[in-house]
DNA sequence: TGACATATGCCGTTGGACGACTTATGGTGC
DNA sequence: GCACCATAAGTCGTCCAACGGCATATGTCA
Protein backbone atom coordinates (compact mmCIF):
# COMPACT_ATOMS: atom_id res chain seq x y z
CA UNK A 1 0.00 0.00 0.00
CA UNK A 2 1.35 3.29 -1.09
CA UNK A 3 1.48 6.15 1.06
CA UNK A 4 -1.56 8.10 -0.32
CA UNK A 5 -3.69 5.67 0.16
CA UNK A 6 -2.04 4.79 3.55
CA UNK A 7 -3.24 8.76 4.54
CA UNK A 8 -6.74 8.15 2.92
CA UNK A 9 -7.68 5.44 5.32
CA UNK A 10 -5.80 7.47 8.45
CA UNK A 11 -8.27 10.39 7.86
CA UNK A 12 -11.51 7.94 7.67
CA UNK A 13 -9.63 6.15 11.19
CA UNK A 14 -11.38 8.69 13.18
CA UNK A 15 -14.67 9.49 11.71
CA UNK A 16 -16.23 9.22 8.87
CA UNK A 17 -15.92 12.24 5.97
CA UNK A 18 -16.51 12.84 2.57
CA UNK A 19 -14.69 13.40 -0.29
CA UNK A 20 -13.11 16.91 -0.03
CA UNK A 21 -12.85 16.65 3.36
CA UNK A 22 -10.48 13.48 3.43
CA UNK A 23 -8.05 16.30 0.75
CA UNK A 24 -8.10 18.61 3.97
CA UNK A 25 -7.44 15.99 5.97
CA UNK A 26 -4.68 14.30 4.64
CA UNK A 27 -3.17 17.84 4.34
CA UNK A 28 -3.08 18.09 7.88
CA UNK A 29 -2.33 14.68 8.68
CA UNK A 30 0.97 15.16 6.39
CA UNK A 31 1.56 18.57 7.78
CA UNK A 32 0.79 20.16 4.56
CA UNK A 33 3.47 17.94 2.53
CA UNK A 34 0.68 15.75 0.35
CA UNK A 35 -1.98 17.24 -1.18
CA UNK A 36 -4.26 14.71 -2.53
CA UNK A 37 -5.57 15.11 -6.12
CA UNK A 38 -8.84 14.75 -7.17
CA UNK A 39 -7.73 12.24 -9.43
CA UNK A 40 -5.79 10.42 -6.99
CA UNK A 41 -8.90 10.70 -4.34
CA UNK A 42 -11.49 8.99 -6.80
CA UNK A 43 -9.61 6.11 -7.46
CA UNK A 44 -8.65 5.56 -4.81
CA UNK A 45 -12.03 5.66 -3.16
CA UNK A 46 -13.43 3.53 -6.46
CA UNK A 47 -10.78 0.98 -5.56
CA UNK A 48 -10.97 0.78 -1.63
CA UNK A 49 -14.80 0.59 -1.94
CA UNK A 50 -14.51 -2.49 -4.64
CA UNK A 51 -11.89 -3.90 -1.96
CA UNK A 52 -14.61 -3.52 1.01
CA UNK A 53 -11.91 -1.60 2.98
CA UNK A 54 -14.03 1.74 3.18
CA UNK A 55 -17.81 2.10 2.57
CA UNK A 56 -20.29 4.70 2.17
CA UNK A 57 -21.55 6.12 5.06
CA UNK A 58 -24.53 8.67 4.06
CA UNK A 59 -25.64 10.09 1.01
CA UNK A 60 -27.33 13.15 1.72
CA UNK A 61 -28.38 15.90 -1.53
CA UNK A 62 -27.02 18.90 -0.51
CA UNK A 63 -28.46 22.02 -3.12
CA UNK A 64 -29.43 19.01 -5.53
CA UNK A 65 -25.92 17.74 -5.41
CA UNK A 66 -24.81 14.31 -3.83
CA UNK A 67 -23.23 14.58 -1.07
CA UNK A 68 -21.28 10.97 0.06
CA UNK A 69 -19.28 10.43 3.02
CA UNK A 70 -16.88 7.15 3.40
CA UNK A 71 -16.14 5.37 6.38
CA UNK A 72 -13.59 2.84 7.31
CA UNK A 73 -15.50 -0.79 7.66
CA UNK A 74 -13.71 -2.96 10.16
CA UNK A 75 -12.03 -4.98 7.48
CA UNK A 76 -10.29 -1.30 6.56
CA UNK A 77 -9.58 -0.84 10.18
CA UNK A 78 -7.92 -3.98 10.84
CA UNK A 79 -5.57 -3.45 7.76
CA UNK A 80 -4.77 -0.01 8.59
CA UNK A 81 -3.79 -1.31 11.90
CA UNK A 82 -1.49 -3.98 10.49
CA UNK A 83 -0.31 -1.06 7.83
CA UNK A 84 0.63 1.59 10.44
CA UNK A 85 2.48 -1.30 12.85
CA UNK A 86 4.38 -2.37 9.32
CA UNK A 87 5.48 0.91 8.49
CA UNK A 88 6.30 1.74 12.78
CA UNK A 89 8.48 -1.22 12.58
CA UNK A 90 10.14 -0.26 9.27
CA UNK A 91 10.52 3.04 10.04
CA UNK A 92 12.33 1.97 13.49
CA UNK A 93 14.78 -0.31 11.55
CA UNK A 94 15.83 2.22 9.20
CA UNK A 95 16.54 4.60 12.01
CA UNK A 96 17.93 1.87 13.95
CA UNK A 97 20.89 1.17 10.71
CA UNK A 98 21.31 4.32 10.37
CA UNK A 99 22.46 4.67 13.66
CA UNK A 100 25.18 1.67 13.50
CA UNK A 101 26.93 3.02 10.17
CA UNK A 102 30.25 1.93 10.45
CA UNK A 103 32.77 4.63 9.16
CA UNK A 104 34.15 2.84 6.48
CA UNK A 105 36.84 3.94 4.31
CA UNK A 106 35.38 5.75 1.21
CA UNK A 107 36.55 4.36 -2.37
CA UNK A 108 36.71 6.90 -4.81
CA UNK A 109 36.42 5.38 -8.11
CA UNK A 110 37.06 7.94 -10.61
CA UNK A 111 40.33 9.03 -8.69
CA UNK A 112 37.93 11.99 -7.64
CA UNK A 113 40.44 14.78 -5.37
CA UNK A 114 39.14 14.22 -1.95
CA UNK B 1 9.33 7.44 -2.18
CA UNK B 2 7.90 3.86 -2.09
CA UNK B 3 8.71 1.01 0.26
CA UNK B 4 11.09 -1.46 -2.14
CA UNK B 5 12.98 1.94 -2.44
CA UNK B 6 13.04 2.59 1.21
CA UNK B 7 14.08 -0.61 1.98
CA UNK B 8 16.79 -0.50 -0.31
CA UNK B 9 18.40 2.06 1.18
CA UNK B 10 17.83 0.78 4.36
CA UNK B 11 19.79 -2.07 3.22
CA UNK B 12 22.46 0.41 2.69
CA UNK B 13 22.25 2.01 5.56
CA UNK B 14 24.79 0.23 7.72
CA UNK B 15 27.25 -0.53 5.15
CA UNK B 16 27.84 -1.05 1.09
CA UNK B 17 26.61 -4.56 -0.27
CA UNK B 18 26.16 -5.75 -3.59
CA UNK B 19 22.98 -6.54 -5.51
CA UNK B 20 22.29 -10.27 -3.96
CA UNK B 21 23.43 -9.19 -0.99
CA UNK B 22 20.87 -6.62 -0.92
CA UNK B 23 18.36 -8.39 -1.99
CA UNK B 24 19.08 -10.66 1.23
CA UNK B 25 19.16 -7.82 3.64
CA UNK B 26 15.65 -6.53 2.28
CA UNK B 27 14.26 -10.00 2.85
CA UNK B 28 15.49 -10.05 6.43
CA UNK B 29 14.89 -6.35 7.43
CA UNK B 30 10.77 -6.67 6.15
CA UNK B 31 10.43 -9.72 8.22
CA UNK B 32 10.42 -12.18 4.65
CA UNK B 33 7.41 -10.29 3.49
CA UNK B 34 9.84 -8.37 0.57
CA UNK B 35 11.68 -10.27 -1.80
CA UNK B 36 13.01 -7.88 -4.43
CA UNK B 37 12.45 -9.15 -7.94
CA UNK B 38 16.24 -8.19 -9.69
CA UNK B 39 13.79 -6.16 -12.33
CA UNK B 40 13.23 -4.15 -9.45
CA UNK B 41 16.43 -4.03 -8.11
CA UNK B 42 18.59 -3.12 -11.01
CA UNK B 43 15.78 -0.28 -11.95
CA UNK B 44 16.29 1.38 -8.74
CA UNK B 45 19.57 1.18 -8.59
CA UNK B 46 19.88 2.95 -11.80
CA UNK B 47 17.51 5.41 -10.52
CA UNK B 48 18.77 5.97 -6.98
CA UNK B 49 22.72 6.18 -8.85
CA UNK B 50 21.21 8.64 -11.13
CA UNK B 51 19.60 10.51 -8.24
CA UNK B 52 22.92 10.39 -6.13
CA UNK B 53 21.69 8.88 -3.49
CA UNK B 54 24.01 5.82 -3.92
CA UNK B 55 27.15 5.58 -5.42
CA UNK B 56 28.92 2.58 -6.56
CA UNK B 57 31.65 1.96 -3.39
CA UNK B 58 33.76 -0.97 -5.31
CA UNK B 59 33.65 -3.08 -8.24
CA UNK B 60 35.66 -6.49 -8.19
CA UNK B 61 36.43 -8.95 -10.88
CA UNK B 62 35.27 -12.39 -9.25
CA UNK B 63 35.93 -15.04 -11.59
CA UNK B 64 36.47 -12.57 -14.54
CA UNK B 65 32.58 -11.55 -13.36
CA UNK B 66 32.20 -8.11 -12.37
CA UNK B 67 30.99 -7.60 -9.13
CA UNK B 68 29.63 -4.05 -8.01
CA UNK B 69 28.68 -2.87 -4.32
CA UNK B 70 26.91 -0.20 -3.80
CA UNK B 71 27.07 2.47 -0.94
CA UNK B 72 24.64 5.44 0.55
CA UNK B 73 25.65 8.58 -0.45
CA UNK B 74 25.84 12.01 2.23
CA UNK B 75 23.17 13.13 0.25
CA UNK B 76 21.62 9.61 0.50
CA UNK B 77 21.63 9.08 4.56
CA UNK B 78 20.19 12.79 4.65
CA UNK B 79 17.28 11.42 2.59
CA UNK B 80 16.59 8.01 3.85
CA UNK B 81 16.69 9.78 7.83
CA UNK B 82 13.92 11.83 6.09
CA UNK B 83 12.23 8.84 4.75
CA UNK B 84 12.26 7.29 7.87
CA UNK B 85 10.80 10.29 10.18
CA UNK B 86 8.42 11.11 8.16
CA UNK B 87 7.42 7.08 8.16
CA UNK B 88 7.44 7.31 11.53
CA UNK B 89 5.32 10.25 12.19
CA UNK B 90 2.61 8.91 9.38
CA UNK B 91 2.61 5.75 11.22
CA UNK B 92 2.25 7.41 14.64
CA UNK B 93 -0.52 9.67 13.36
CA UNK B 94 -2.47 6.87 11.72
CA UNK B 95 -2.01 4.95 15.44
CA UNK B 96 -2.73 7.87 17.50
CA UNK B 97 -6.36 8.40 14.98
CA UNK B 98 -7.46 4.59 15.19
CA UNK B 99 -7.29 5.13 18.77
CA UNK B 100 -9.68 7.91 19.00
CA UNK B 101 -12.35 6.67 16.62
CA UNK B 102 -15.68 7.56 17.50
CA UNK B 103 -17.77 4.76 18.12
CA UNK B 104 -20.66 6.20 15.57
CA UNK B 105 -24.05 5.26 14.86
CA UNK B 106 -23.80 2.80 11.94
CA UNK B 107 -25.49 3.51 9.23
CA UNK B 108 -27.17 0.66 6.41
CA UNK B 109 -27.25 2.67 3.16
CA UNK B 110 -28.53 -0.12 1.71
CA UNK B 111 -31.04 -1.42 4.29
CA UNK B 112 -28.85 -4.53 4.88
CA UNK B 113 -30.22 -6.71 7.79
CA UNK B 114 -28.32 -5.90 10.31
C1' DT C 1 -18.33 40.82 -11.59
C1' DG C 2 -14.54 38.29 -10.67
C1' DA C 3 -11.98 35.44 -7.60
C1' DC C 4 -11.79 31.84 -4.40
C1' DA C 5 -13.42 28.03 -1.37
C1' DT C 6 -16.30 24.09 -1.37
C1' DA C 7 -17.43 19.91 -3.72
C1' DT C 8 -17.60 15.84 -7.17
C1' DG C 9 -15.88 13.59 -10.88
C1' DC C 10 -13.34 12.00 -15.59
C1' DC C 11 -9.32 11.03 -18.49
C1' DG C 12 -4.73 10.48 -20.36
C1' DT C 13 0.07 10.00 -18.90
C1' DT C 14 3.92 8.49 -16.19
C1' DG C 15 6.90 5.91 -13.53
C1' DG C 16 7.97 2.42 -10.05
C1' DA C 17 7.19 -2.21 -9.20
C1' DC C 18 6.57 -6.60 -11.05
C1' DG C 19 6.96 -11.17 -13.50
C1' DA C 20 9.47 -13.73 -16.58
C1' DC C 21 13.48 -14.60 -18.73
C1' DT C 22 18.78 -15.03 -19.63
C1' DT C 23 23.56 -16.04 -18.35
C1' DA C 24 27.12 -17.99 -15.34
C1' DT C 25 29.64 -20.44 -11.44
C1' DG C 26 29.99 -23.48 -7.47
C1' DG C 27 28.32 -26.83 -4.27
C1' DT C 28 25.28 -30.74 -2.72
C1' DG C 29 22.89 -34.89 -3.25
C1' DC C 30 21.37 -38.89 -5.79
C1' DG D 1 27.76 -37.72 -14.00
C1' DC D 2 23.73 -35.04 -13.71
C1' DA D 3 20.04 -32.49 -11.63
C1' DC D 4 19.10 -28.96 -8.64
C1' DC D 5 19.75 -25.05 -5.78
C1' DA D 6 22.29 -20.90 -4.04
C1' DT D 7 24.91 -17.17 -5.44
C1' DA D 8 25.26 -13.35 -8.71
C1' DA D 9 24.10 -9.84 -12.38
C1' DG D 10 21.23 -8.23 -15.72
C1' DT D 11 17.17 -7.15 -19.59
C1' DC D 12 12.45 -6.44 -21.16
C1' DG D 13 7.53 -5.90 -21.44
C1' DT D 14 3.50 -5.17 -18.59
C1' DC D 15 0.53 -3.26 -15.11
C1' DC D 16 -1.49 -0.15 -12.05
C1' DA D 17 -1.51 3.53 -8.54
C1' DA D 18 -0.66 8.13 -8.54
C1' DC D 19 -0.62 12.27 -10.91
C1' DG D 20 -1.75 16.57 -13.56
C1' DG D 21 -5.19 18.69 -15.99
C1' DC D 22 -9.79 19.49 -17.01
C1' DA D 23 -14.98 20.03 -16.45
C1' DT D 24 -18.84 21.26 -13.63
C1' DA D 25 -21.58 23.63 -10.01
C1' DT D 26 -22.74 26.50 -5.93
C1' DG D 27 -21.79 29.85 -2.21
C1' DT D 28 -19.32 33.74 -0.45
C1' DC D 29 -16.76 37.85 -0.26
C1' DA D 30 -14.60 41.92 -2.10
Amino acid sequence: MQEPTLLLLTALADRPRHGYAIVQEVLAISGGRVRLRTGTLYGALDRLLKEELIEIYSEEAVDGRLRRSYALTACGRTTLTAEAERLRATAAEAQRRLGLALRLPRITPKGATT
